[in-house]
DNA sequence: GGCTATTTGTACGTATGTATC
DNA sequence: GGATACATACGTACAAATAGC
């Protein structure tokens, strides 16, 4: 239950709510959330609140928005292995808006970009590949 | 300047426009952004629609918020190397709610979990790591 | 093709709370 | 105390894209 007079914020405690939901299982992948306005009637609450605690999803990478189909659990990408090899170094960061569009990445996923000995730099998703050692 | 009837929305404008002054050097590290406020009279929007574009800074990991200071360019921090070993796998994703609490990670840093052969694993800050080949 | 309903996106406004200076 | 600045939450309205009939 959602408590407006508790200390947590009410799209903090909606977005705890349906994480929960996710994690457990209970929304599995590819499966819908309820609309917006669904969510907000069931819980009380404006769409706007609604709107706040989906945005914590979407920066978590939880769930995707597909407009104006409806908002899903994110499916999990099949992983490809990078091999990170001597005197390179990989780190890790979100894409701007345009790295984003470039590369057509869902919202909250990280890029791991790899920087070579010469300098060049490579940039991958990071919800499609794990690093191994070399 | 910012045009309401361009196809690009009116907070992504803002957005653009700010993020071109960080990346130029025009709004170095660790100096303030205008307030949300003086940024919606400048411009001639709302606050609404400010908070947006600095929500879109946030989630790239580009501004940090301390309320009720302001918002400031973020600082990079000190970068510390963390080595590969044989069998070790390297992941990044965007950490929980709770994560981010815990280990008091700032809006728009990606976690880096590594996976030891046992299976055990560990959390670093993708801020203040960089991978390399062990 | 066309119409309608549904759903998310954008943008506005207002009010109040809270922490800092 | 007062002013400033960000956070939360409500409401409204319209746009745009998809789905169903």
């Amino acid at each position: 239950m959602i408590d407006p007079s508790a200390d947590r914020a009410v799209f903090r405690q909606l977005a705890d709510l349906l994480r929960e939901a996710i994690e457990s299982g209970e929304l599995g992948p590819g499966e819908p959330l309820p609309s917006e306005l669904r969510l907000a009637q069931e819980h009380g609450i404006s769409r706007t609140t609604v709107r706040q605690a989906i945005a914590q999803l979407r920066t978590e990478g939880l769930v995707s928005v597909e407009r104006p189909r409806g908002t899903f659990v994110r499916v999990p990408e099949p992983i490809g292995q990078i091999t990170l090899g001597i005197g390179e170094r990989a780190v890790a960061r979100m894409p701007t808006d345009a790295e984003r569009r470039a590369h057509r990445l869902s919202e909250g996923v990280p890029v791991i970009v790899i920087t070579a000995a010469d300098g060049s730099t490579t940039l991958h998703p990071a919800d499609r590949v794990e690093l191994i050692r070399s």
